[in-house]
DNA sequence: CCCACCGTTACGACGCGTAATGGTAG
DNA sequence: CCTACCATTACGCGTCGTAACGGTGG
């Protein structure tokens, strides 16, 4: 049963869906691979940051391996670098309107919007970086510390022992 | 140690506070040098997450600069690493802990009780250090696709620059 | 008296956790 | 029919943001 597609009814609704047709998974699945839970993926549904994926015809979600590696960079932007959901869905809106734009851009585009487009997604790109870097010096710094600490708490446990067994 | 104290009135209240006696300061002062707001200083105040500063005459916050400290540590846990308050206290609390033990340690402690102090702080270090190298990481994989993503852009900019005006 | 800053209280928002209750798949 | 997984709805919690209203201080 390799041959059509493994579509699933009631399809006359909101949006026609990736569907590219090889990996649909069930919401636990999903979960474990992202490493959200079940409620944070229906939430994500729910206020729209997570396209809605196709349904079971008893209405179980199925999801597309391009939803799954869409929730990996949402969690990543929120966990690594704090951002808001809201934040995280303009971003994303900004990446779709990439990929709309890519379509018509070695066609006919005008110029002057793509140099304005240009700039915007620049721009935020450089926002991002330097968040990233801020990040990274800090967590450098922490590195150090914790090392340090650790350094220090071995030694104590030595001397420790040695005033008690040697 | 310098001279003497701003000292600051109402002083029969609750705790005998830090009072190291050099860096009193308002409350929106701290917020902007802590990078958090002032609702967050009376929040975590009133969470008990920091111990309440001294006080003017007028009810003013005057917190010091130990104060300060102790919030900017708050601030990198969170921000950096993500922990929840609840947490951080956690972590304060066994800091306190540890500040309190330095006290007894030359003298005089069960040497039982030390050692298993020991490996608590150590679990808890090793665990914070790997959180952070985590972190480390997926921020560095972050960086060098922004860093490319940057050079495309760059690229894609002086192609179009090239086809308009050369 | 004014103005900027401070205080407290209270309600709201975001990002989920956690039942409670019922349907679906094998 | 049983069990495991799924759905929806609803309430609650942590972490503040944002008034609203009044006192402080220079």
């Amino acid at each position: 049963m390799s041959s059509h597609q493994p579509v699933s009814i009631d399809d006359q609704t909101t949006e026609p869906r990736t569907d590219d047709g090889a990996g649909y998974q069930r919401i636990e699945q999903v979960a474990a691979r992202t490493g959200l839970t079940k409620r944070t993926l229906r939430y994500y549904e729910e206020i729209g940051l997570l396209p809605p994926p196709t349904r079971t015809e008893g209405g179980y979600r199925l999801y597309s391996e391009a939803d799954v590696q869409h929730l990996v960079r949402i969690k990543r932007l929120k966990d690594l670098l704090g951002f808001s959901l809201a934040e995280i869905r303009e971003m994303a809106n900004a990446e779709e309107e990439r990929e709309h734009v890519r379509e018509a851009w070695r066609r006919e585009t005008d110029p002057h919007a793509q140099l304005e487009w240009l700039d915007r997604t620049e721009a935020l790109t450089r926002r991002q970086l330097r968040l990233v870097e801020e990040k990274l010096t800090g967590l450098q710094e922490m590195q150090t510390n914790l090392t340090a600490r650790l350094t220090r708490l071995d030694a104590l446990r030595t001397e420790l022992r040695k005033k008690l067994e040697g």
